[in-house]
DNA sequence: TTATTATTGTGAAAAATAGAACAATATGAT
DNA sequence: ATCATATTGTTCTATTTTTCACAATAATAA
């Protein structure tokens, strides 16, 4: 089982790179062009595929099309994935009205927040109340959820959500959570981004 | 030189952790606390530390407020960092109205957007002309920016800001950006991060 | 004071990840 | 049809990162 984050993630990215590529009329692409587009060796690329069991031609390269096929398949792109965020303020309604993610197979089909003033159900994507988040995660099959709500409030919502059927939670709380078993929980702390990018800033400035 | 990304977002989280600890009357801790708290092990918080330089007391653990210290100048911390947000649109907005930055010494200053319907001088964090960018990063002094643009303007809006001083960039546009020389880029995908946790989902449900 | 114990700090070992090298081979040129 | 060339796939090597292990030593107890 391969564990290694940032394989997956550059998976994500020569995908990416391969819609690019096929945009402009490109049938197939050679390893180099991959590591070009995404920053990275022609090597890897190629290793990158290899572990996957995924081959190209000798001097042909790759197919863009099956390789796309080969590399949504890995990705769980082959089918829609269903998302439902909880906590409706700032950021959660950001997400929402968000639709860069249909693009990627990726639907958010509901909010649950807390507050009463923030529930609307004539909302494209309909903000509910967190009294009914257990019944529509069982009753529409959902598996994944963005966590938006206040920090103080994280752990409690990440415990109800995983305990009604969750398996995968993406937190924007900064603060470390406690998962339930069977359930991933991937933060997104901008907090942290921020001072890492402060870090590298200021080791590049001082090494220069 | 210190290159190693993960290393550095664990100082932040122990640096994190240090106050919650610290908040609870905690004046020392020992490396297995620190590991508990951020979910590693005691032999890496040690060897993270080692790395920097940092010691503590044998038997004694660390003192929190001195460790605290250090990590913080490490991090950058010992002073405020002033950021601009590019693009007042939907992730924008949230960010320049979210509160928790300030008390990690981080403020957003001002946002810009090249649509005269989304500016406004009055606001908590004013939002400002993309024309006006330039001069505000240099009277200003601002080296960060979280971009924040839609896809298609991202690059020249971060070849506008790193021309215009800024040395650092959050970037959120679900795209690779080339950076200017001196100009560091880091980037937001949550597409990818979505993608991502819905791979690692699938093997873990395959696997079990 | 001396012994015991707990915890650090670090060098060495192991594991994981990335990169280089090159044989194998398909393609296109002659 | 043969040769030259370009590119893959994979093995081998290097680097990076993590973990282990234990001597050094400060705190506490006897
Ligand atoms: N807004 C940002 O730019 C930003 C940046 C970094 C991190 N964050 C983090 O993201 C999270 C959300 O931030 P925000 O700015 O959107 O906050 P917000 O206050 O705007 O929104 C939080 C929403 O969650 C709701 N809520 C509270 N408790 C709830 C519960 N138990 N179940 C469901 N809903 C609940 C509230 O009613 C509110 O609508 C916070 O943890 C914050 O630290 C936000
Ligand atoms: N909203 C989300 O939840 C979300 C999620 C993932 C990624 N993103 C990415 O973040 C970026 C912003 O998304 P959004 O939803 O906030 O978009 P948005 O359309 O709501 O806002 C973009 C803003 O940028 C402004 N703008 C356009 N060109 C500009 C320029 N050259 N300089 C300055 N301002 C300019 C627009 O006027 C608009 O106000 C996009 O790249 C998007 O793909 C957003």
């Amino acid at each position: 089982m391969i564990t290694n984050k940032n394989c997956i993630i550059r998976l994500s990215r020569y995908k990416n790179a391969l819609y690019r590529l096929q945009a402009l009329g490109f049938v197939k692409v050679f390893s180099d062009n991959l590591a070009d587009a995404v920053g990275g060796t022609a090597s890897q690329v190629r290793k990158d595929f290899s572990i996957f069991g995924i081959s190209g031609n000798k001097k042909g390269g790759y197919q863009i099309d099956s390789l796309l096929e080969k590399l949504n398949s890995i990705l769980g792109k082959d089918q829609l994935h269903k998302v439902i965020v909880i906590g409706a303020g700032h950021i959660g309604s950001a997400l929402m009205r968000y639709r860069g993610f249909e693009k990627e197979g990726i639907r958010i089909v509901a909010g649950f927040d807390i507050d009463p003033a923030k529930i609307n159900r004539s909302n494209p994507v309909p903000v509910l109340s967190l009294e009914e988040v257990k019944s529509f995660i069982k009753s529409n099959g959902i598996r994944i959820a963005i966590l938006a709500v206040p920090d103080i409030a994280a752990q409690s919502a990440a415990d109800l959500i995983c305990s009604s059927g969750i398996k995968g939670v993406l937190n924007f709380a900064p603060l470390r959570l406690k998962n339930a078993e069977g359930c991933i929980i991937n933060n997104v702390n901008l907090e942290i981004e921020l001072e890492n990018l402060i870090y590298f800033m200021n080791v590049t400035e001082k090494t220069k």
